[in-house]
DNA sequence: ATCCTAACTTGGACTTTGTCCAAGTCAATA
DNA sequence: TATTGACTTGGACAAAGTCCAAGTTAGGAT
């Protein structure tokens, strides 16, 4: 992830303290924090980052493929920084936590030609849900 | 559809105009319309419907496996009266456009025990992206 | 080292989507 | 047709996100 600094400075990014703590937040391969998270997380390193610059953030660093937007239930999404592996994710019904998960297979190849009504389909997200572990015990 | 009433006279549902409205208006089996879009409708037939009751039946709907809630973007949910054949959304990236696809093979078997950390995994939902043959054209 | 300025950040107003509640209405049974 | 608990309503509230005018600053130019 520090590399992605690098890549942003290359992309004429300038480099703020905001976009900084920003990046640091999502580090890691598996955290898929909502945009609130993110910005509770940035203010305890840098305490007057405002929403509207995480929201900026994010929403440049999805545009540059760098993180990936996940709306895996109708309230807020999430940033997956894990833009550059492929995969798909398992999540709790029980508690909303989210794993990554590889499939095997193309998923693309499930679907038909006569079943793709003349779109170009370009990607597959799947979502698996069921219950993790902790609450598969207490019902 | 008209027997989705039956099934919830049976189930000790008062059968009230606003409900009968919203039923109405789900009628059809491509249908994946926002609680905005439905409310629009059902004020069309019954102008002094609520939003409040729009959501409260597609709620009891949903709770009933009647109606299933589809988030394919990060806004609004939207609700679709297909529950009672499995089958999968392809989205239009560019207009929204959505259709249901039946792709082959069970997408859980794609996914080996060593990825599922201990879930018990019930469903997976497939989201296929690309444009529709409209939005293809214009780039 | 300092200046300059387009790019960036900020707080708050605003929008969209959805939930909640107290008060009023009505479907269904008797 | 009387009763009553289920249902509906409008509006207040909340969560998630967008937008903007005004202020600040990173980084190239001097
Ligand atoms: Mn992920
Ligand atoms: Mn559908
Ligand atoms: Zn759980
Ligand atoms: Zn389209």
């Amino acid at each position: 992830m520090s590399d992605l600094l690098e890549r942003l400075r290359g992309r004429g990014w300038r480099l703020t303290s905001q976009r900084r703590v920003v990046a640091e937040v999502l580090d890691g391969d598996h955290v898929h924090l909502t945009a609130d998270e993110v910005h509770a997380r940035a203010v305890a390193r840098l305490p007057e980052i405002s929403r509207a610059t995480v929201y900026n953030t994010l929403g440049e660093l999805v545009g540059l493929g760098e993180v990936l937007e996940v709306a895996t239930d109708g309230r807020a999404k999430r940033y997956d920084p894990n833009a550059h592996r492929a995969h798909q994710h398992l999540v709790c019904s029980g508690c909303g936590a989210i794993r990554d998960v590889h499939p095997h297979g193309d998923p693309l190849a499930a679907l038909p030609a006569d079943e793709r009504f003349g779109f170009t389909v370009t990607a597959a997200e799947i979502t698996y849900r069921g219950l993790c572990p902790d609450c598969t015990g207490q019902a």
